[in-house]
DNA sequence: CCCCAGGATTGCT
DNA sequence: AGCAATCATGGG
């Protein structure tokens, strides 16, 4: 299986190039992006982005010291605002708590984890592209990729996060690259699918 | 007009 | 444990 999950990967770096994920000029702002992308379309969250960054409020400061109100308008484009405010404000009060963190990955996951708007996804998402840390991010595309090449099948996301992190080599770039592959391979197939 | 997007939480059974 | 409702904008 681990020859077979290598293979697919080869094939879909062939097929669809380097993505170059996750697009961002700082760590802080991946994580920003990954509160912003929940069940949202990703051209809507650059905008939100763009403005944050028109409004020089893309930095933990600026984030933490700006009213709701107005954070909700910065970010509206990227849909379920008032939530997203909120989940942004406690995101990055974790952020000023763990971003030069020691920590294990396993209890620095915890710690993300038991952020309220923070769930598996989003948490990995944050770990293995703003922190570097070896996690596999899955999402529904993720399930459907095992689905469609008889890979693997289950219902808990842990399950799916395990399956690629034992079946592969661990490496954070394999782990960045992969995933985001996968997402480019959804997108597509979705007709077909 | 309906459906979906790089989800998470809450509440009910 | 599983499932539906909820949050909301912008594009197809």
């Amino acid at each position: 299986m681990r020859k077979k999950l290598k293979d697919l990967y080869i094939e879909l770096l062939a097929s669809y190039g380097h993505q170059g994920w996750w697009p961002a000029q700082t760590r802080y702002e991946v994580m920003v992006g990954a509160i912003l992308t929940q069940n949202t379309n990703w051209k809507n969250v650059e905008k939100a982005i763009a403005k944050l960054k028109a409004a020089d409020c893309l930095t933990p400061g600026a984030v933490l010291g700006t009213r709701n109100e107005k954070l909700e308008r910065l970010i509206r484009s990227s849909g379920f605002y008032k939530q997203k405010a909120e989940r942004l404000k406690s995101a990055t009060r974790k952020w000023l708590q763990t971003r030069n963190s020691r920590l294990d990955t396993i209890r620095l996951r915890n710690e993300w984890l038991s952020v309220k708007g923070v769930g598996k996804e989003t948490a990995d998402s944050i770990l293995l592209y703003a922190f570097g840390r070896p996690v596999f991010v899955v999402d529904a595309y993720t399930k459907l990729f095992c689905d469609h090449h008889c890979l693997f099948e289950s219902r808990e996301y842990d399950d799916y996060r395990t399956f690629f992190e034992s079946n592969l080599p661990y490496s954070v770039p394999l782990f960045k690259e992969y995933h985001a592959l996968i997402v480019e391979w959804a997108k597509e197939n979705k007709k077909r699918l």
